[in-house]
DNA sequence: AGCACGCCGACT
DNA sequence: GTCGGCGTGCTC
């Protein structure tokens, strides 16, 4: 009989109106419009029709009656967000930073009503003719912590697992069983996998396991093609979800576990706002939900360590391959030493050797190096000045054909033959990206197939697949590429694994440099000896003294974290302590530098008094501008990561009260990934 | 984000 | 005298 009222946060992102407006909901939309519906609303003076969500439903006006608008309609094919990610979101909101309606964005599926693309899901999700599941006979090791799960399933205890397993321990076996476990109970699962990880090897196997009980979310996918998936989620129609990081938020009514694979992967956490990263919020989601989490990794992340250390997390440990496969040999180059001997090539003579060795016995050999184009710009010898982008103030990386790229913008030009800033004709390239690489293999080894992978040679639909099938049927003996060839493919034939520069000066002044070395050193040594013959791994570094080399060498996780949690608490980083980056941008330089510099002033004057707050900047990122705009970045740690949600909330209403929110944009990075 | 209200300069 | 500049403030 009596009235209802929705609250409604219109889709438009901007702090003055990010907050809910109440709306009176027509008899005739009543059953429709429930909590997370997407319904228009007439807005504004001028009434103009705009999108909102419905974050709430009430009996009562809580304004002047007659003020209240209507709801129009309810937007047609839109699915109704369980009412627990309403409040996932306003979470996210919180804990990152940014207005509701881009939260909300995130958690909710959009439904774009684009026509379906023609090749509907890849190849990843049509497979006819699926065999049975596999009869994998668990190992005592597997068994007992399945059975550990099992026990607290049953009898409703909801944790957070850390399950540290080698690489080829049958991480993925666990992952199988727990969910068929709480299929069981007609509760459903996510699994997050990082994006590049999401082989069609991996599908399969929980295609073996749930047929089509489960579906697979990828960035191929077109918005509507997700749209649909997450529908059979919200329907019940699957009970397993598998993609990255956005598959987080498929809709199960029931959620009964959230597995996140590689946990320590970086892709879990979000580049745009909002900044959030995928394992803390599905531990949110978890307990909002009564959900169980499992995070799996051979490297986890110091965070997650750390977690599992306090007993915030129940550790499972996998210490040993399932098939029993011993772990590779390794041996480290001393690239310092081997200079001192005159050679000046970036393959040492150890490694040399070693690839003669297998080419001869027709083993093959994957040669990794760190980055594209890595030391490939071109520099001035006489006044040491590298020719950078005019736009991005980034260094113009070396190509095909002379030509110089911007690897932020698409800025391109024809390298000159002398040096704009000093006229001097002593300008050139040195470097050791992955053509140089390949030239210098060629060279040493003229009898030698081999293949190129990096972001150039794969960035043709279907090359990254294609390289790695023909390097699997041994049409090459050596795949050299860029950190896209160490994860997760498994290659009988390879025996040799040769790092050839497992530097850390690449992340110099970044807190994450020795985590990011270990887990790459690790997940390479991996890679070696996956068949029968043993493998070996070869790494090669200016700094072999470094403990996150030695560690990898020893392939010790402990010793590693051990070290690493030493040195983080020492320079008081996260996860020990915790970090907030405000990033400033604008067009206008000379006004940005000012207010920076005032916001800092600021926050120094109100937030310091209990001395657990320590300010870095304003300063110049390493990137000082992209595409002409500048960037400015203020560092906070605190003990207490509520203090720097505080001191967000803080800024968010200066830079608006200021009125400077038109000339220069502020986004908020909570221990982030990498370095400014 | 839009749109209206509102208080000061060069025009039919 | 009026048309219109976009500064300021509000939107259920």
């Amino acid at each position: 009989m009596s009235k209802k009222y929705a609250d409604i946060i219109i889709d438009i992102s901007h702090e003055a109106i990010d907050r809910s407006f109440q709306y009176e909901i027509p008899k005739a939309l009543e059953e429709q419009v429930q909590i997370g519906t997407q319904v228009v609303i007439p807005f504004g003076k001028g009434n103009h029709p705009r999108k909102g969500y419905v974050t709430g439903i009430s009996e009562q006006p809580a304004y002047d009656e007659h003020r209240i608008k209507q709801i129009t309609e309810v937007v047609k094919r839109s699915v109704a967000a369980p009412n627990k990610l309403i409040a996932l979101a306003a979470w996210i909101r919180e804990t990152y930073g940014s207005t509701m309606i881009q939260a909300l964005k995130t958690v909710l599926p959009v439904k774009k009503t684009v026509k379906a693309s023609a090749y509907t899901a890849s190849a990843l999700l049509d497979d006819t003719s699926m065999n049975g599941k596999p009869e994998i006979v668990l190992n005592p090791a597997q068994q007992s912590i399945v059975d550990r799960f099992a026990s607290d399933l049953e009898s409703d205890r909801h944790h957070t697992y850390l399950l540290h397993g080698v690489t080829g321990s049958g991480k993925t076996e666990i992952y199988v069983r727990a969910i068929e476990k709480v299929v069981a109970k007609h509760k459903q699962a996510i699994v997050l996998i990082p994006e590049i990880a999401l082989t069609y090897q991996t599908v399969r196997y929980f295609r073996a396991y749930f047929h089509d009980r489960v579906t697979v979310i990828n960035s191929r996918l077109s918005a509507g093609e997700k749209y649909d998936q997450f529908m059979k989620a919200k329907k019940g129609e699957v009970d397993v979800v598998i993609g990255p990081r956005s598959a987080l938020f498929a809709p199960f009514e029931h959620l009964g576990l959230i597995i996140i694979d590689e946990e320590h992967e970086n892709s879990y956490k979000s580049e745009y706002p909002p900044r959030y990263h995928a394992r803390e919020t599905a531990i949110k989601r978890a307990q909002l939900e009564g959900a169980s989490v499992i995070l799996g990794s051979a490297t986890p992340s110091v965070e997650s360590y750390q977690k599992a250390m306090n007993g915030e997390y129940v550790l499972w440990t996998l210490p040993e391959r399932a098939s029993g496969g011993a772990l590779a040999e390794t041996s480290v180059v001393d690239l310092r030493e081997e200079l001192r001997r005159g050679n000046r090539s970036v393959i040492s003579s150890e490694l040399a050797s070693d690839i003669r060795d297998r080419l001869d016995k027709k083993q093959q050999i994957m040669l990794f190096i760190n980055k594209r184009g890595y030391n490939s710009f071109i520099s001035c010898r006489n006044c040491g000045e590298a020719l950078k982008c005019p736009h991005c103030d980034v260094s113009l990386t070396k190509h095909q054909g002379n030509r110089l790229l911007c690897h932020y913008c698409g800025y391109s030009m024809i390298q000159p033959d002398i040096c704009p800033s000093c006229k001097s004709r002593l300008i050139g390239g040195y470097g050791t990206g992955t053509q140089k690489v390949e030239e210098e293999i060629h060279r040493l080894f003229p009898d030698a197939a081999t293949i190129r992978m990096d972001k150039d040679t794969t960035s043709v639909k279907n090359a990254h697949e294609r390289l790695l099938e023909q390097f699997e049927n041994r049409e090459a003996d050596i795949l050299i590429g860029t950190q896209m060839i160490v994860k997760g493919h498994d290659f009988s034939n390879v025996t040799l694994v040769g790092i050839l520069l497992a530097d850390l000066t690449l992340f110099h002044n970044d807190y994450r440099a020795g985590e990011r070395t270990f887990d790459l050193l690790a997940q390479a040594a991996g890679r070696a000896g996956r068949g029968r013959i043993p493998g070996k791994v070869v790494i090669q570094s200016y700094q072999p003294e470094h403990y996150a080399i030695v560690s990898a060498a020893k392939q010790d996780y402990r010793m590693f974290y051990e070290s690493e949690y030493a040195y983080r608490q020492m320079m008081k980083y996260p996860p020990v302590w915790n970090m907030m980056v405000i990033l400033l941008t604008s067009k206008e330089e000379l006004l940005l530098d000012a207010e920076a510099g005032l916001l800092a002033d600021k926050l120094k004057l109100i937030f310091a008094e209990d001395g657990q707050m320590q300010m870095i900047g304003p300063s110049v990122p390493v990137i000082a501008k992209i595409k002409d705009i500048y960037r400015r970045v203020v560092y906070v740690k605190h003990n207490r990561y509520n203090k720097l949600v505080e001191i967000k909330d803080y800024t968010e209403v200066y830079i608006e009260q200021q009125k400077l929110d038109e000339q220069i944009n502020v986004i908020f990075d909570f221990n982030p990934m990498n370095i400014y």
